[in-house]
RNA sequence: GGAGGGGUGCCCGAGUGGCCAAAGGGAGCAGACUGUAAAUCUGCCGGCUCACGCCUACAUAGGUUCAAAUCCUAUCCCCUCCA
């Protein structure tokens, strides 16, 4: 069933959106889909290029999901076809070309990472090499007389590598060209992607006039900014939280971000309403609502999102555990001794920190317990060279600045 | 094919013969504070050592020198300009 009322489908669908290409048009198509109860075609393409997906990939998904809830109908593109050429958008370099074997592997991945944020039984999944494979050559032709080289070269980053005389491959070229035939392929009424695709999604436009279809609405989405607040979230800048990491990982990543992008977070990776997140925004603005409060809800919400409603919930108790109660969170990593290799009967706390790699080098152990970093069973340890009955050891607690744990087993 | 510029610690980046384990920034770690692993402030931040100190390190391999990240030679890699 589509939802009824025009204007709540509207505020959902617009909800953190960066911009709509054409809004007018999405109005009426929404409007006629409400009156003959006709859902959309949501497309969403994604080139399984890496294996993993991160948060910043959700916010698209996210977006999707949406449109699910709406009940329109989600159309999952996996550009296997795509992928081998690799999307050229905002690259200043030619890609490596992945193999079929590669792709194939991570677009497994890929899809049970996204079915996280997606309501699977209402997504429908297509690989893009269902069209391409069987593509004559002639209609290739067909397709590519249609574009010219300067309306290619609008686009900023072909642009600037051809002025700068940098490659750019005939085949790179085609992508766009490819994506947008995707979108034909589909009849899609809506595509979906992030800022750095709004050519690619124009082309799609385009290329659905040639084959008399009506253009797809573009939205796209605001690039996610990473946990440092400032960059966009992406892999190699280190800044990203992974969707498949551990749910305390993710928890406490999420308390980790500065405050000020919170309402960004709760915009682009929560399905709350506009309403409810203007209603935080406010709150804390007017001090009735303090700042960590909201950030624990966010957090909350997007582990559940990820995971479940009770993993959510362990993932905030084991943080109340570490950093409001101060005490000891119930899965503490253990490190097991094996009696017969200390003869003595002893071990150096400087060693123990080392071997259990809970410090990286001997030097570092030291720091930290001279910067008062340690505690054993909660007692802080002052000296350096205090060394500690093996006997005595088993089943304490090594606690090293406030977020590490070891449980020592003696055997 | 020709001309030139460069490769420095986890990252960025200064350093052009000794005062360099190498400025500065970022990341990371610890402490204080707090509303959180926010923000802010303080300290630490190659390894070994209680420590004097020693070892390893400035693309790689050699060489000059009492002494090199800094000079020379060769090699590899990157970049810019010209054809």
């Amino acid at each position: 069933m589509v939802e009824k009322d025009l204007e709540k489908q509207l505020s959902s669908i617009l909800k953190g959106v960066e911009d709509v290409i054409l809004l007018d048009e999405l109005k009426i198509l929404i409007s006629n889909s409400i009156k003959y109860n006709k859902p959309l075609n949501i497309k969403l393409g994604l080139d399984p290029t890496a294996p993993d997906i991160h948060l910043g990939h959700t916010v698209v998904l996210t977006k999707l999901r949406q449109f699910q809830d709406l009940g329109h109908k989600a159309i999952l593109i996996i550009g296997d076809f795509t992928a081998r050429i690799g999307d050229p958008s905002g690259r200043s370099a030619l890609r490596p070309s992945l193999s079929p074997e590669k792709i194939e592997e991570n677009a497994k991945t890929y899809m049970s990472q996204a079915f996280k944020i997606l309501d699977e039984s209402k997504t429908e999944v297509i690989k893009n090499s269902t069209w391409f494979e069987p593509l004559k050559f002639s209609e290739v032709l067909n397709i590519t007389s249609r574009f010219t080289i300067a309306r290619m070269l609008e686009r900023d980053d072909f642009k600037k590598r051809f002025s700068s005389n940098l490659p750019i491959t005939i085949m790179e070229f085609l992508y766009p060209l490819m994506q947008a035939y995707d979108s034909v392929a589909i009849n899609a009424d809506v595509e979906l992607g992030g800022t750095d695709q709004r050519f690619n999604l124009l082309m799609g436009r385009e290329l659905q006039k040639e084959y008399g279809q009506k253009p797809q609405i573009a939205i796209t989405m605001p690039i996610l900014v990473g946990l440092d607040g400032v960059q966009k979230m992406s892999k190699s800048l280190g800044n990203y939280i992974g969707v498949s990491e551990n749910p305390n990982e993710i928890f406490g990543k999420i308390m980790s971000i500065p405050d000020n992008i919170m309402i960004d977070y709760f915009n682009l990776l929560t399905r709350l309403t506009k309403e409810e997140i203007t209603k935080i925004k406010n709150d804390m603005e007017n001090g009735s609502l303090n700042p960590s409060i909201a950030k624990r809800k966010l957090a909350s919400i997007i582990v559940e999102n990820l995971y479940d409603y009770n993993t959510a919930k362990n993932a905030e108790d084991n943080f109340n555990k570490i950093f409001k109660e101060k005490s000891i969170p119930d899965d503490v990593n253990e490190y097991v001794i094996n009696k017969k290799d200390y003869p003595s009967g002893k071990i150096k706390i400087i060693s123990l920190l080392n071997e259990s790699k809970l410090c990286s080098s001997n030097s570092e152990a030291k720091r930290i317990i001279e910067q008062g970093g340690l505690k054993i069973d909660n007692n802080k340890v002052s000296d350096i060279n205090l060394e500690l009955n093996i006997d005595e050891l088993n089943s304490k607690i090594i606690q090293k600045g406030k977020r590490y744990f070891l449980k020592v087993i003696v055997k």
